[in-house]
RNA sequence: GGGCGAUUAACUCAGCGGUAGAGUGUCUGCCUUACAAGCAGAAGGCCGGGGGUUCAAAUCCCUCAUCGCCCA
């Protein structure tokens, strides 16, 4: 045994552990995946988060969730990779270096690319790290050996085997078109990168006049510079107000451009005048239409969003001063109309927070509609990927199916550069449109196809842009494996990934160009399940955002509540259908009550886990060993049953993405089960002396201690990994992790549902009385007499088996468990003779059940009933022997043995007979029991055979568990009764003022009554009493059982109930109907005592 | 305009056919030798309104209202 005793400090201190975890867990390599090794793989890709990001709450529950998966698969022996890493965001890192060129008075161009290439590389070098570094603190359990970047090299490789292969099969192409157009970053972007905004903006009526005739046609804009592109007025072919005006033409004022009058289905005659101003060059509709109706594209804006030569007198000002400028010249004109108040929804760039404008450009796109045919066809007929919750299928799905091509040529400069060389020598020296190109792997490669085309003279030129990063996330779930090596071992081994987490908002954005990117060069969709999870609101339920400045700094309540409080309570929110979930929290404080509470929880753990360290004599769980089932008392028995139960839904719940319902279980059975009640019920035992009762109770409490810190792990690495580290005491230079130990798997042996519904009516009791305790003001440390009355044999024998708990956690010192059908007139019979009492007790009095006991037949002729009866006699008897063995070994006398057993009887049940007790002596033999007593009680080494013979006699004597209904019960009860008792804390006058209760003196005196199922649970009251106050509460409770019973008794009453629900169900309404009734007739004879 | 989700205790939310739960907060007692970041007890809900299906509805269907999100 070792010499110092393992110990926890008296708090749980949060931020030292944490750092001494994280530092452990990668030293020692914990989480580095081994693809050579073998067993069923898991795999996971973090998504990406952005290299010049900061951790936000987002990535902390993303984090959270996905660690809690990881760690759990990991625990399931799984060979398992979670692959950390981050993308180069083109558009960020760049406005972050121009921003900074600029406070230097220079612009990219001074620098040249090369040298903002490499002074990108260098902010990458600082900078690039922060948020990386920011998810270590949540302890999230990747391999950082793997950590990836999506310009690294191999990302590189993969990113320009994607584009070539693309290139090759006719699913890239370049061409001119409509683009968003971001004039901040001055570059490109897709759709998917543009956010619509609501805003309170107006619509111009203007007035355009016909050529062939006086009259005007009027269109309404709400962006009024746009009609100096203007190339066409359209109206509905079916508009009887404009169809004769159909080919002709109007004039369009300030550019003074004689444009036609078109027809085009497309325009909604009932909106506005039904004739709309065409611009093909800056609206996406009306670039349709003017391709349908080949009409001249007039682009009017530069790229920095100034008006260009297009645009007439109005070149160079600002797109928002053109307008004010075009405004007033309309005006000026005589034709504008009116300006009407108009609520718009305007396109903004993602990243440049800026109005995006549609313009004509050349640039690259993927041809989508092929590659989303391969990820439908997946969807539709292998339900791959799934989703988790099962509706966003159906949001992926639609959005597979109305995809537009994908602009991915972005005018920046930090990310991967197109691998296409112009022939420029062909073209004047330029890139333009017209300029022959060749998509290659290198330059030479190009170089060669060029010259073999052109000839050696030919002079050429890369693409200066670059690649949208979400092409080279798209290529993550494999890119980061190694593909597209042949012989990548990660790839081989951890593709296709099992499971994506993410929320819902990247959908689009990432989840499908994943899907479809994978679906073409992996002939695989990239993972077996998406789970989408919801966002992090804030406390009033609003998105956290940076432009709110709303958002809630992790760090900030890691600092304050710790990492693992922080983990939990986003995990403990999170419900199956993937709702959003909110965190409370204070701004002015930066306190939060919801991460509190988890903290709390944090601290509950480490407490109780201190207790029972403190509790085992420095012995570990392995030292200990698992407790031998037949010594197991009735409370171990109940925890382990929870303990089981709580194992299995917990890996059901996880196994089915059902985090928070899991993290919530575990909470309720270890503060509940764990510390509330078995930690209370075993003290007694531990603060014994050291007997095996006290060994089993030791053995209980590691065991459920250490799988518990093994179910608690995913969900909070830190804590318990620390707690375990103490209790299993192992060398730390092993790098012996928790995180590599085995979830704690069920044995079904030891759950039992019905011992759990018995002990709640233990718990039910223990409650009750105190209840009872508060509501009549018992001082808390105060010990009382408690009464608890049941008709039901079942009832009592297991209060009876719990009557030490009741005792030791109600604070009872005088227990009586008795059936309350006296017959008066056998009462002083059981009481023999002498000893007087000092405060009269209630008891019952003999019963029917005693008169049909004594009337003795053969063994073999007697009720099952009569049966129970004799054997909870017999065991009572047994167990008091156990307990009080020193004191009635030391009088040693028949007599005082004969004494004792009466007094058992009377203090535990029905005071019995006399016959009875030769029932007794016709099953044990008295003279047998005093011997066996004397032979097999005397050493506590005897005590574990003694007991096992005794359990063996009465199975012989009585017929085993089978014969009745509650095996569990009677099973359990001579061991629950076993323990340890010290005598002289079952003082022998106790005894006496049991024996000598009688009926006569119990009625008149006042007791506070509760219920419990159909126990009667009384409280004798000294002093004065509030009858009022008694009153008041039973009324209150018949109350509440009378409506039920009102409400069990309708439905039992209704016909078709009996006749249509399942039996189970109506047997479950008369069972609680009667239990009701049993209640308030209790109620209502208490009542009436009052 | 189309689609999705929400509406349950004072607050934050579970439950999703068998008659209502948790955490926090509030109130009453307790420094009981693991924990006051705790323990014991209590109060508090016609489960948004109205219909319907069913023996039975917070739960399924319809409808309305309010709020939120996505897509046009």
């Amino acid at each position: 045994m070792t010499a110092s005793i393992p110990t926890l400090a008296s708090q749980y201190e949060s931020k030292t552990t944490e750092a001494k975890w994280q530092a452990f867990w990668e030293e020692h390599a914990v989480f580095q995946a081994d693809p050579s090794q073998p067993g069923e793989m898991y795999s996971v890709v973090i998504p990406p988060p952005n290299v010049t990001g900061s951790l936000h709450m987002g990535h902390a529950f993303n984090t959270a969730l996905i660690d809690t998966i990881v760690r759990y698969q990991r625990m399931l022996g799984k060979n398992t990779l979670c692959l950390p890493g981050t993308d180069h965001a083109s558009i960020a890192v760049q406005t972050i270096l121009e921003k900074q060129l600029k406070a230097e008075g220079k612009t990219r161009d001074d620098l040249g690319r090369d040298a903002f290439l490499a002074r990108a590389w260098e902010w990458k070098a600082e900078s690039g790290g922060t948020i990386i570094n920011q998810m270590r603190r949540l302890g999230f359990s990747v391999d950082w050996s793997r950590e990836r970047f999506t310009l690294d090299e191999g990302l590189s490789k993969a990113v320009l085997e994607a584009f070539v292969k693309l290139y090759q099969e006719g699913l890239i192409y370049r061409g001119n078109y409509l683009v968003n157009w971001c004039p901040a970053s001055q570059s490109a972007v897709s759709d998917l990168e543009v956010e619509n905004q609501e805003v309170n903006g107006n619509l111009w009526h203007f007035r355009y006049p016909l050529t062939e005739s006086d009259g005007y046609i009027e269109v309404a804009t709400t962006r009024p510079e746009t009609m100096l592109g203007d190339t066409a007025v359209a109206v509905n072919p079916n508009d009887d107000r404009y169809k004769h005006l159909i080919g002709q033409t109007v004039l369009l004022p300030l550019q003074l451009r004689e444009i036609p009058i078109i027809a085009d289905e497309y325009v909604d005659a009932s909106f506005g005048t039904g004739c709309v101003k065409i611009t093909p060059a800056h609206d996406p509709n009306d670039f349709e239409m003017g391709k349908r109706h080949n009409l001249p594209f007039i682009n009017v804006m530069n790229k920095d969003g100034t008006m260009n030569e297009n645009a007439g007198a109005f070149q160079g000002l600002d797109r928002f001063e053109a307008r004010k400028q075009v405004v007033e010249a309309m005006e000026r004109e005589g034709c504008l109309v009116k300006v009407e108040d108009y609520k718009t929804t305007i396109p903004y760039s993602d990243r440049g927070k800026v109005p995006v404008e549609p313009m004509i450009s050349t640039q690259w796109f993927v041809k989508i509609d092929p590659l989303a045919q391969t990820a439908l066809k997946a969807l539709d007929e292998q339900n791959s990927p799934e989703f988790v919750p099962d509706r966003w299928k159906k949001v992926y799905r639609d959005w597979l199916t109305s995809l537009r091509d994908w602009c991915i040529s972005r005018q920046l400069w930090w990310g991967h550069q197109i691998p296409a060389w112009y022939a420029v020598s062909e073209t004047g020296g330029v890139i333009a449109d017209n300029t022959p190109f060749f998509v290659a792997y290198s330059e030479a490669e190009a170089r060669q196809q060029a010259i073999e085309q052109f000839g050696e003279g030919v002079q050429l030129e890369q693409d200066p842009d670059v690649l949208d990063t979400w092409f080279s996330s798209g290529l993550w779930p494999f890119s980061t494996l190694g593909w597209p090596s042949p012989d990548a071992e990660d790839f081989q081994r951890y593709y296709p990934t099992s499971t994506l987490v993410t929320g819902f908002d990247i959908i689009f954005f990432w989840v499908a160009r994943m899907t479809l990117m994978a679906g073409h060069f992996t002939g695989q969709m990239p993972f077996k399940h998406v789970y989408i999870h919801g966002l992090v609101r804030d406390e009033k339920g609003q998105k956290m955002s940076k432009s709110k400045n709303n958002g809630i700094d992790p760090l900030v309540l890691i600092e304050k509540y710790g990492t693992d409080a922080l983990r939990y309570t986003l995990i403990k929110e999170v419900t199956g259908a993937g709702q959003d979930i909110r965190l409370e929290y204070d701004r002015k404080t930066d306190e939060s009550p919801s991460v509190e509470a988890s903290r709390n929880f944090t601290n509950k753990l480490w407490n109780a886990s201190r207790f029972v360290l403190m509790n085992l004599d420095g012995q570990t769980p392995e030292q200990l060993g698992t407790p031998d089932p037949a010594s197991l008392e009735l409370s171990d028995r109940w925890i382990l049953s929870r303990y089981n139960q709580v194992t299995q839904t917990v890996r059901q719940s996880l196994d089915n993405f059902g985090l928070g319902e899991a993290a919530k279980l575990i909470y309720e059975f270890f503060w509940g089960d764990f510390c509330d009640w078995y930690i209370e019920l075993v003290k007694s035992r531990l603060q014994g002396e050291k007997n095996n009762s006290r060994n089993v109770a030791q053995q209980t409490l590691a065991l459920v201690l250490e799988g518990t810190l093994k179910l608690l792990h995913p969900f909070m690495p830190h804590i318990t990994e620390e707690i375990w580290h103490t209790v299993v005491q192992k060398d730390l230079a092993t790098g012996i992790s928790l995180a590599l130990q085995t979830y704690p798997t069920v044995d079904a042996t030891l759950v039992d549902a019905d011992l759990e519904a018995q002990f709640e009516l233990i718990i039910g009791a223990i409650r009750t009385v105190r209840n009872l305790r508060a509501e009549a003001g018992i001082k808390p440390g105060e010990k009382i007499e408690a009464i608890l009355q049941s008709e039901s044999d079942r009832e009592r024998q297991i209060l009876v088996a719990g009557q030490k708990y009741i005792r030791d956690l109600a604070k009872v010192k005088q227990l009586s468990i008795v059936n309350p059908q006296a017959v008066p007139a056998m009462a002083p019979a059981a009481a023999p003779s002498s000893a007087p009492s000092p405060t009269p007790q209630p008891t019952a009095a003999p019963t029917a059940q005693t008169l049909r006991i004594t009337n003795r037949k053969p063994w073999s002729e007697k009720t099952w009933q009569e049966k129970l009866e004799i054997r909870d006699a017999v065991s009572t008897v047994t167990d008091f022997l156990a307990q009080h063995r020193k004191f009635a070994l030391t009088i040693g006398s028949f007599g005082l043995l004969y004494f004792v057993l009466s007094v058992t009887f009377a203090s535990v049940r029905t005071v019995y007979q006399v016959p009875l007790l030769s029932d007794l002596l016709e099953v044990l033999g008295l003279g047998y029991a005093v011997f066996y007593t004397k032979d097999n009680l005397l050493t506590r080494a005897d005590r574990q055979r003694t007991f096992g013979k005794l359990r063996q006699l009465k199975d012989d004597v009585l017929g085993n568990g089978s014969l009745l209904p509650q095996s569990a019960v009677v099973e359990a009860a001579p061991v629950a009764l076993a323990p340890e008792v010290a005598p002289e804390a079952v003082p022998a006058t106790e005894a006496t003022d049991l024996a000598l209760e009688s009926a006569e003196q119990s009625s008149d005196r006042q007791m506070f009554a509760g219920v419990v199922g159909t126990v009667q649970v009384l409280i004798p009251l000294a002093g004065l009493v509030d009858i009022a106050a008694l009153t008041a509460k039973l009324e209150k409770d018949l109350k509440k059982v009378e409506a039920e019973i009102q409400s069990l008794s309708g439905r039992l009453q209704n016909p078709k109930f009996v006749d249509k629900a399942p039996i189970e169900v109506v047997q479950g309404a008369k069972d609680a109907l009667a239990e009701a009734e049993k209640q308030a007739e209790l109620l209502k004879e208490r009542l009436a005592l009052l």
